[in-house]
RNA sequence: GGGCGCAUAGCUCAGGGGUAGAGCGCUACCUUGACAUGGUAGAGGUCCGUGGUUCGAAACCACGUGCGCCCACCA
């Protein structure tokens, strides 16, 4: 006998063991079966599940379920990202805590060593967060970016797009985060808009020069008064950036320094005379229409510097301290970039070359793990050629052979995409794939798998420049001690880069894998759109460019999960609701109901307690209801068979559980969770619970005879279909109560899904049981409303034709339990002093005069005939219109008349009842 | 500056050319033998505004208003 309740905290862990120990998640191979199969989008081996993991992997989870009892061979490959920088910067946090040396100063093996003991230790926590979640991934394939088979694929792949030329060496202006001292990828950079200054300096003209400057304009713009000037005006938000500058420019049809253009002004504090030169960039509307140009230090002053030929001045270090140059005037040498702002600022002012400052509002770049202000700096680094990966992973999109669901998220993709900049793949950290390139004399540099593919292209290289191998040997052993000829890379590659070949390199690649036989290109991508551009786009390009084969067939994006108020979960802002501590609550099933019924397409998703409970509430509901077929020795019986039963009533639940596998097999089809989640709760809850349970009660507590039996084969029949199709979303319970119920053969998770059956269909019953429906409900409510006490039984008779007095008959036993009637009659003239109810062609009468409400009764039924003479008016006004009648669908307009006629029936019915009513 | 999205019940949100929906909340009644984590019955809506398309618009289109988000080098 089950308990009252479902005690989740109890069942879950052991009800995944039992899965997991049985094989159940990893692929079936059955002979064949079609494969599907989803790559996990690889969470942070640092990290811990939030709400859009939660979400994620809960989507991810009811399609694998979905597709698994549909008999496919499913694959759901799992696995865990190294996350470069935020690991690394985890690891450190920890030797901080732990006053143990830092990083620098035990060097990077050792560091390197301690990472990985912290990954072994304390890593991947998150598993086993997904694990109580319900995910049934494949455990046994999991991966991890950094493990051996993954690191020789992205070692392949890096040496490949070098062959390809797809991968190239360059110095040029990069983002840098001075926090954790390395390069990032622009999509790495948030730009906020932040409270700033506008500084506008003087720089004094060469020689004392001078111009007349124009200050006022009269209406046509024409200059009406000049100033004389001995200097140019530029305005900064960056002062300390000054002391780089190579030039100042203005546009070309700037002709307020027309006079000036190819002079040369002095640069304060640096003491160095620059150029003025002309430009296109410099918006001459804009702060005095003169720009400094900073060509190491801003990514527009590099473009202008570059096309000039002006010399850039690299200002700062890996800290963003300012450098020990000869151009840095000494007195600001290894200061900090922001007091030398503020130094700079104090001195230009001292000097009397200070015009004004202004409050600002600008947009400044922030690394989005260190939130330091990111600096432009020119440094070597790797880079990717995305812009040629990146034509076919366009094309793909638009031919269709990858789609996005909601289609929407194209757009985005291909806004992104198409104008795509060369991605910055090296970063100046420890943890991380080590970039595959040896460096030698002479600044070669070679690119190979290994040092000794490597050491093969160096000697054939200085061979070729006419080293002969004694020489190479020398210098190998150039320095004391012997250093050796080559020096691999000391950067390592952005974590993204990794991931992006997640869907191949998981599978087996480079070696010829029957997985990647089987499961490439992969059937389902589930993300959110925030890594649209860091995750997809980029396996896009890798996927086609090393597979010749798209990645997946469909990327199905979410939405992001907010708090109740709509606001993004940050720990910032303290609003982060804890998955876990829903599943403690709730129970996983709850939350991954949850989540699934506010999965509507394209929108966020509020979050909300009372929502988890709701549904966890449904499962209880559904936890009642086989309790009660238990009780009822509603058995699975396996000799059952849905297309031959005799009563209407289990004709009617048949044919619904048939309708709902149906909807839920469509949405699921069409990643309409939402709907799906709906269509299996109502069908639940509202059919099976509230009306065929206890239509059924009198059949199943009556005596014994092949109605009963049938009527109990029926219910576990229903039930098991329910359990069946909610298992995808509520794994748990289904599963539990499948086990409960029956001796199967079979667990819920590796049983059929439930197929449309056109022989499952009966319409007549459908609408027999929904006469039977509507007349309870419409007796329960005219009790109600006239206050008849619950506990009241009361006679009805029913005025109607030959059809309805049968249906009555048939269902007499039912009607009678649950509108509380005490006896049931027909007639075909209404008794005296009776409550009267329109329903469909026929009256019923509830002679309940000695406790009606005449008055109350009267308005009752006018207010229903006002209803009905209302619709009826608007239904005329469409039928008067010609237009309506000519041009309106025949169908539509049919309709309309049918529901005309029907308003009328009742409408004179509701007449004849008030006119007995007046007779009283 | 470009791009995307959203305005529907008190709240959170589905829906979608003809008849307005859910969950939660609210009101009244009900400890009836599966379930009070429940049952029954209710109240509650100018579907943001304006114009257009259409026989018909809450839905489609345009504009407006308000609110989000993404991208972007205005110093």
């Amino acid at each position: 006998m089950l308990d009252k309740n479902f005690n989740f905290n109890e069942a879950e862990g052991q009800i995944y063991e039992g899965w997991e120990a049985s094989g159940a998640f990893k692929p079936s191979h059955a002979p064949g079966a079609e494969s599907y199969s989803i790559v996990i989008p690889p969470p942070n081996v640092t990290g811990s599940l939030h709400m859009g993991h939660a979400l994620n992997n809960t989507l991810q989870d009811i399609l694998i379920r979905f597709e698994r009892m549909r008999g496919k061979s499913v694959l759901w490959q799992p696995g865990m990202d190294h996350a470069g920088i935020a690991t690394q910067m985890v690891v450190e946090r920890q030797m901080m805590e732990r006053q143990e040396p830092k990083r620098t100063e035990i060097g990077r093996e050792a560091f390197v060593e301690k990472v990985w003991a912290w990954k072994e230790e304390s890593g991947g926590t998150i598993i086993n967060q997904l694990k109580r979640l319900g995910a049934s991934c494949d455990w046994s394939r999991e991966r991890f970016t950094m493990d051996e088979g993954l690191s020789e694929a992205v070692v392949k792949v890096f040496v490949q797009l070098y062959k390809d030329g797809l991968i190239y060496r360059d110095k040029r202006l990069v983002n840098w985060d001075p926090k954790f001292e390395t390069a990032i990828s622009d999509l790495e950079v948030e730009n906020t808009e932040v409270d700033g200054h506008f500084w506008h300096f003087k720089y004094p003209l060469e020689n004392g020069e001078t111009y007349e400057f124009p200050i006022k304009h009269d209406e046509d713009g024409n200059p009406t008064k000049w100033e004389t000037r001995d200097y140019i005006s530029i305005a900064t938000t960056r002062p300390e950036t000054m002391l780089g500058d190579g030039a100042v420019a203005v546009h070309p049809s700037d002709k307020r320094y027309a006079p000036i253009v190819g002079k040369r002004c002095l640069l304060p504090l640096a003491d160095r005379y620059i150029p003025i030169i002309t430009d296109d960039y410099p918006d001459p509307d804009f702060g005095s229409g003169a720009v400094k140009i900073t060509g190491a230090h801003d990514f527009n002053d590099y473009h202008v510097a570059k096309r000039h030929d002006i010399t850039m001045y690299d200002l700062m270090d890996s800290k963003a301290r300012l450098v020990d140059a000869d151009y840095v005037p000494e007195k600001y040498r290894g200061m900090d970039r922001f007091d030398a702002r503020k130094a700079i600022v104090e001195d230009i002012d001292a000097r009397g070359l200070l015009i004004k400052v202004e409050d600002k509002k600008i947009m400044q770049p922030f690394g989005d793990r260190s939130g330091v202000v990111i600096e432009p700096i020119r440094t070597d680094q790797w880079y990717v050629d995305a812009k040629t990966l990146a034509q076919p992973a366009i094309e793909a999109v638009e031919k269709g052979e990858t789609k996005f669901v909601p289609e929407n998220w194209a757009k985005t993709y291909f806004q992104w995409i198409r104008n795509i900049e060369p991605w910055c793949v090296s970063r100046q950290l420890w943890w991380g794939h080590r970039i595959p390139a040896w460096y030698g004399p002479d600044g070669h540099f070679f690119v190979a798998e290994t040092e000794e593919e490597a050491t093969k292209l160096a000697i054939a290289k200085y061979t070729s420049e006419g080293y002969t191998l004694e020489d190479i040997n020398d210098m190998r052993r150039h320095e004391h001690g012997g250093s050796p000829l080559l020096v691999q890379d000391e950067d390592v590659l952005d974590t993204w880069f990794s991931s992006a070949l997640w869907p191949f390199s998981t599978l087996g690649w480079p070696d010829k894998t029957p997985e990647l036989d089987t499961f490439y290109p992969t059937s389902t991508l589930v993300t959110a759109h925030d890594i649209i551009f860091f995750w997809v786009a980029r396996m896009m390009m890798q996927g086609i460019h090393f597979m010749k084969e798209v990645p997946f067939d469909t990327v199905y994006i979410h939405a992001l999960v907010l708090d109740e108020h709509g606001q993004k979960m940050s720990k910032s802002k303290g609003n982060i609701i804890d998955p876990l501590i829903l599943i403690d609550k709730y129970g996983a099933d709850a939350l991954r109901f949850t989540l699934a019924a506010q999965a509507a397409q394209g929108r966020n998703i509020r979050l909300s307690d009372s929502r988890v409970e709701g549904y966890r509430n449904f499962g209880t509901k559904l936890w009642n209801a086989a309790r009660f077929c238990e009780m009822n020795e509603c058995k699975t019986d396996p000799a059952f068979d849905p297309a031959t039963v005799s009563s209407t009533l289990n004709q009617w639940i048949v044919h619904e559980a048939n309708q709902c596998a149906t909807a839920v097999t469509r949405e699921l089809e069409a990643f309409r969770f939402n709907d799906a989640a709906g269509a299996i709760y109502k069908f639940t809850w509202n059919v099976f619970c509230d009306w065929y349970l206890e239509l059924a009660k009198p059949v199943l507590q009556g005596e014994d005879g092949p109605e009963k039996t049938e009527t109990r084969a029926a219910a576990a029949y229903a039930l098991d279909q329910i359990l069946k199709l909610l298992h995808p979303f509520k794994p748990f319970i289904t599963e539990a109560l499948w086990k409960d119920l029956a001796a199967r053969d079979k667990a819920l998770i590796t049983s059929e899904w439930p197929q449309f059956d056109e022989a499952l269909k009966s319409e007549v019953a459908a609408t027999e049981m929904q006469w039977v429906i509507d007349l309870i409900s419409g007796i329960r409510s005219v009790r109600q409303e006239m206050n008849v006490p619950a506990g009241a039984k009361i006679p009805m008779t029913l005025l109607g034709a030959a059809p309805d007095k049968s249906k009555l008959e048939t269902h007499e036993q039912v009607i009678a339990r649950l509108a509380r009637l005490s006896d049931i009659s027909t007639a075909d003239a209404p008794p005296a002093g009776a409550v009267e109810i329109v329903h469909g062609d026929a009256v019923v009468a509830l002679p309940i005069a000695d406790v009606i409400d005449i008055d109350a009764e009267k308005a009752r039924l006018q207010k229903e005939r006002d209803k009905a003479t209302n619709e009826i008016a608007g239904i005329d006004k469409k039928l008067a219109n010609k237009n309506f009648v000519d041009k309106a669908p025949p169908k539509v307009v049919e309709e309309q008349k049918t529901r005309r006629a029907d308003y009328e029936a009742q409408l004179e019915k509701l007449g004849q009842a008030l006119a007995r009513l007046e007779r009283l």
